[in-house]
DNA sequence: CTTGACCCTCCAGCTACAGGAACCCTTATC
DNA sequence: GATAAGGGTTCCTGTAGCTGGAGGGTCAAG
């Protein structure tokens, strides 16, 4: 199979796919003629990645889940490590982000949105 | 001032500070020695986009918004819209961040986490 | 005079790709 | 046989917002 079917059928550009054998996630053959040759392990090898990526997972997570997932021989508890960890650097970026959110919303409500230059947004940024 | 004291004073590395000079947000003046010489204005501007920065703004707002700042003849509506933007992109990603979150924390109720190789999180990741 | 704490510039690297140039391969059509 | 379209290939560059390090100059104290 050619990288423009497998992109279709994994949802990755064909970009990120040669990206992703780059960094050594997949590994395809190659044909006579210098062409990417991916057998349906190479594509599902993708999917999985491309759902890992989906959940937050960074690339490296990505590399040691699908590690695991290859190892039948596993222990889910190694798994299950990782996956808590990325929910706790989840967890922290939707805390930060609701601080963020809570200052600004609560300057955006103060602020008149006329054409005065007063501005309580501009004025809290600044205040010493 | 120093980039060591102005450091201290804004709370941003010294690496941090020469970065926004580089990129024009602040224009210090040298002393004979090659030496940037901060005065007052430029801490508070550094402050500024700290703060800035802290509310989620990008570079580039931060750069806008200091133009709105320094300009006294501005329309707090500007300011607004612009804030009001930023609260748009944080909105949206803690919605996706949530969205993972609920996912993943669901996976991760359902694996038992032991030593047994049955992984419901990879089941799920790897399923066609 | 030396030491150590500053300061300088410039280059490389980080994440996870995306865009584009310049070129090769295949197939169909005229 | 020429050509055009639509694959594929490599390689280089750029993104955001810094951070780290090499290799050097400067300054104040002892």
């Amino acid at each position: 199979m050619n990288i423009g079917e497998v992109a279709i059928q994994s949802g990755l550009p064909a970009k990120t796919i040669r990206y992703y054998e780059d960094i050594g996630l997949i590994k395809p053959d190659r044909g006579a003629n210098g062409y990417r040759s991916f057998d349906a392990k190479d594509v599902h090898k993708l999917i999985f990645v491309a759902r890992s990526r989906a959940l937050g997972f960074t690339i490296e997570q990505c590399r040691r889940l699908l590690t695991l997932y290859e190892d039948h021989g596993r222990a889910s508890a190694d798994v299950k490590q990782l996956a808590k960890q990325n929910l706790t650097e989840i967890d922290e970026k939707i805390a930060d982000l609701q601080s963020m959110r809570a200052t600004l919303s609560h300057l955006i409500r103060e602020c008149a949105g006329d054409q005065r230059p007063d501005c309580p947004i501009l004025n809290n940024l600044g205040k010493l």
